[in-house]
DNA sequence: TATATTAATGCAACTAAGTTGCAAATATAC
DNA sequence: GTATATTTGCAACTTAGTTGCATTAATATA
């Protein structure tokens, strides 16, 4: 599963990821794609780099889809978990580097968390 | 601004929520009431008990939105965070009595913070 | 209690994100 | 170079949520 050839397509989105190392809306993609690549492929070869560990997507706010690229984060033990830092000023996602540990919850089996942190990112502090 | 008057549709979206003692998906609101509350009062009745402090929402997994009442839970420090349990199993969600921390992030100012934890609840955990 | 005022509702039409089926194009294997 | 299987584009669809506007219902006032 997952990517199975190097299209043309798969490297424009690659080339994307590479260029600015941020995450990227699916929105914004499909936008800044409209006259290479078809809405519909956009999306699927998103998914098909997912399914290869090459990039892993979440939850902005409003639910909107984004995809940043993976450097090893598929691997976190179950109850560590990835957040991503929204601006509130830019709308800008980060990755962050950061562990958050989910506190045992008595009578359940925790699996996974999403944690989305919002504020001011470094550029529009100042 | 919020509910200004107590009409049908409130008092019926209201018991909702004091029946069980859980979170609701608008999807879940707008199909039950299908007959009695038409589907736009729904989306307008529950974003008037959020703005008056009745309700709050949040996404679910898929960015589905969800509302639940709030007990005193709007009034939280700006740093910790009210987070949110979904179980994989039977898609329930419970508001959650812990406090998780967040980090301080070098030159980012945290403003708030969305948290959902996955995993098996209480009821099918056996 | 009747009337005026303003908020709330229903409806239909719309928007935006994402999905599906299928035929045509393209990448890889042989 | 040809065969095979994957990928793509397109159009049509689905689903969550929103908007404008005329009608209805709740509250205030007399
Ligand atoms: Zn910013
Ligand atoms: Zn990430
Ligand atoms: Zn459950
Ligand atoms: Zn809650």
């Amino acid at each position: 599963m997952g990517v199975v050839r190097k299209t043309q397509s798969v490297s424009l989105v690659l080339d994307a990821f590479n260029a600015e190392n941020k995450a990227i809306s699916v929105i914004d993609l499909v936008e800044r794609f409209s006259d290479k690549i078809n809405k519909t492929t956009v999306y699927r070869v998103l998914d098909r780099l997912e399914d290869d560990g090459v990039l892993h997507s979440f939850l902005g706010v409003n639910g909107i889809k984004w995809y940043a690229p993976c450097k090893g984060c598929s691997e976190h033990k179950h109850t560590d978990v990835h957040p991503h830092f929204q601006c509130t000023d830019c709308g800008k996602i980060d990755c962050l580097n950061v562990d958050i540990t989910i506190p045992n919850l008595p009578n359940r089996e925790v699996a996974g968390a999403q944690v989305l942190i919002q504020g001011k990112c470094e550029a529009c502090c100042n």
